[in-house]
DNA sequence: CAGGAAGTGGGGAAAAGTGGGAAATCAGGG
DNA sequence: CCCTGATTTCCCACTTTTCCCCACTTCCTG
């Protein structure tokens, strides 16, 4: 499992180095071949290759005649690159990628079980302000699992 | 599978260039043979040979008495053309799909596992934006294959 | 303080992308 | 039937990007 936030920054050529507590992590997982796609709040989606190769299972099977079906496999599918840790332990990012999530220098990169997301440092900050001002007014319309969590 | 979105650009001629990465993919499965016709989100879609003739027989099959199905085949196959990788490895793309789909310099090619599809670029963010916006107020009419979906 | 590991920047060779010209092919009209 | 003009096809050459590797700096640890 990742776990945690890091602070990266990405270089002029959009490198990202993967932070040396995960790399030994995802050289024996997936021999360093990582899936990058994109994600509805613009942020990016890293998975090890085996684990995205699942997903993508699954969303190849959604009914294709749904429409929302049909707009998550665009998008997931459809951005979905992989990429390989170089020598030094960087991958190099598509600049569509880095387009689409607003990623220039400061980013954050955060540990998601099992995948990582990647955000604009600026715009992380932003949505976790967001997320914890509107936490409160939840209240009625929670599905029954989370209505059940006990933290 | 293929995968990716990568922005490509027409020359005058209307060629596009087939990014590397799918190249060597392209020529052992069709030996360079692809077949393009058009979708009704007004966008190109770009078969393998083999994988497009499957998909012709599926819909030479259909009733022909059912609209919807004579209409499918009608916009399928009838824009449906063979087109060749030339040794540089591009495409010439017929003029009447270039202008079906409001194609003229910029464009993005989206793999999309067994074929690829093939937006005008800015209609493609334009489309995307919309997908992503429309996503969030979906909660009630979900499918349950999504309900339950984990990425 | 020294040694090593991690992070960061950058140069250069190679490959991919891009444009354009010349040859070939086709269509239409004289 | 041939000539002319337009379009397609093939190939060459230039430009840009990518990929791979090396080197420097910084931070941590012993």
């Amino acid at each position: 499992m990742f776990r945690g936030a890091t602070k990266v920054t990405l270089d002029a050529k959009g490198r990202l180095a993967v932070p040396t507590r995960y790399r030994e992590r995802i050289a024996s997982r997936c021999d360093g071949h990582l899936v990058v796609t994109v994600d509805r709040d613009y942020c990016l989606l890293m998975y090890p290759l085996p684990d995205w190769e699942e997903i993508e299972r699954k969303l190849v099977r959604l009914p294709s005649l749904n429409k929302q079906a049909r707009r998550l496999q665009r998008l997931m599918v459809g951005y979905a690159s992989e990429l390989e840790v170089d020598g030094n332990g960087r991958v190099l990012l598509p600049r569509e990628l880095r387009e689409f999530a607003g990623l220039d220098r400061q980013a954050m990169l955060i540990g998601q079980g099992n995948k990582f997301e990647l955000w604009d440092e600026t715009r992380w900050n932003e949505r976790r302000d967001e997320w914890l001002a509107a936490e409160d007014d939840a209240g009625p319309d929670l599905p029954a699992e989370l209505e059940h969590l006990s933290l």
